[in-house]
DNA sequence: GCATCCAAGACTGTATGCAGTGTTGTATGA
DNA sequence: TCATACAACACTGCATACAGTCTTGGATGC
């Protein structure tokens, strides 16, 4: 996959008006994951069926399917006979995304290293240029999608749809803890990534492995603040 | 985790009887898990939701559900409108779920030289010791399980669950392509096996890394040859 | 005052029916 | 003979209803 069609995909999936069909289950997935990613619903909190149905305008039975789907990719708990409940943020349970987010990284920046041409480093070289500018204006969401955006970026050069896919679902579980994450200061990380790019181009591949590991263990060091500050956030209603 | 309770839970989950309460979602999960693990399915075959609830004995609701969990865990795939469709089986998938395999194996490799007690170390030699007999007595579907716990017990070292979970997403999804490969000569996988933990007891992480790469990569450079026997099987209904 | 048990209510789990849509086979015309 | 269009059928998508289970609040006994 190049990086056009990530870039597609990316903005559609990050898009915030209602994506696929109105009524279908695609759509009530997309809205149910959105509201899971921003915690509209309290960590460990049960989910009434039938008021949530009525709140999005379905009957039970496509808003069961869409819950099942979120249940399977990590973002419910089930309990049977108990229903649906929003997963807990649990320190432990960010660290071992984080954990599994570096190993797909990992993954793609050696393959990466291997496999990249010229042409695709300078497209992904150009994105982080023209990009920067955003981290130095701390445009909050804005920030996170190009983060984002960047990481599956390199991840699409690993032409292995399984490894981008995970990576896909593991940034859209971390979303939250990225996005409080954003507040600090993060003007240099747009360096990190020309930094990361550099290491690939030259084909150094321990290079590069030990600069995105770096990358992503710097942020991973700040989640326990972080996820202190999330919690208010999420008492406070200002998780969306 | 531990190896025993990665024990008990490869043990239930593999086990052929029908586990979870009968009738519930979880079984039903169970049990199509199987069968498209199993290719009771024929790649790319759409799913009659009707006929397919009336044999087994319930009605399409969970089903559908169960059908949706399974969906988003990369075991059907879903058309809106159209319906389920199983899997097909192509080589550049199988290749991918072999590659995001090796990266979360290399990951607890890295993870368990760092961090595996010297008696987790004992305990996964004596396991693969005990068990190395059934290797040169080609017991066929033992030897799978046998090989999923060992590898199953190293991503436990790692203490990350979320790694282990997508460990055994990409096992239950390669088991097809791994069983018809087990019936190749496989003796000598126990001596790549305890080479393996060696490295990890010695703390030499590019040594552990190479030879659990190259572990891997072994069975990957026989996939084509082992599809094309596997397609055999699959339309001769061999595949159970 | 506290624990326990029971009953009423609430909620989940599943079956069923209907509406809308996709599919397929046939007939017609070029 | 082949392409096309239409009609009948089949199947999915979803709402609803009912049965079974869990929760909860109150009452009773210690």
């Amino acid at each position: 996959m190049n990086a056009l069609a990530i870039q597609a995909d990316t903005v559609k999936h990050s898009s915030k008006a209602p994506v696929g069909k109105e009524g279908s289950v695609e759509h009530l997935h997309q809205v149910l994951q959105e509201m899971a990613v921003t915690f509209k619903f309290k960590p460990g909190e049960r989910l009434n069926e039938r008021v949530l149905s009525e709140q999005l305008g379905v009957s039970r039975t496509p808003l069961r399917e869409a819950l099942n789907r979120l249940t399977a990719e990590g973002f419910f708990d089930f309990a049977s006979g108990k229903g649906f409940f929003c997963r807990p943020l649990e320190p432990k349970l960010v660290l071992d995304l984080y954990g599994l987010r570096e190993a797909l990284e990992r993954a793609c920046v050696r393959s990466a290293v291997d496999n990249a041409t010229e042409q695709e480093i300078d497209e992904l070289e150009d994105f982080v240029q023209k990009t920067s500018i955003a981290y130095e204006e701390h445009l909050g969401t804005e920030l996170l999608r190009i983060d984002e955006y960047f990481h599956e970026s390199i991840a699409g050069l690993s032409n292995n749809q399984e490894i981008l896919r995970s990576l896909k679902n593991v940034n859209a579980r971390i979303r939250f803890v990225r996005w409080v994450d954003m507040d600090d200061e993060k003007s240099l990380v747009p360096d990190e990534h020309l930094s990361i790019l550099a290491a690939i181009r030259k084909r150094d591949k321990q290079m590069a492995l030990k600069r995105i590991s770096s990358h992503i263990q710097m942020r991973m060091a700040q989640i326990h603040a972080n996820l202190k500050e999330g919690y208010s956030r999420i008492y406070m209603g200002g998780a969306a």
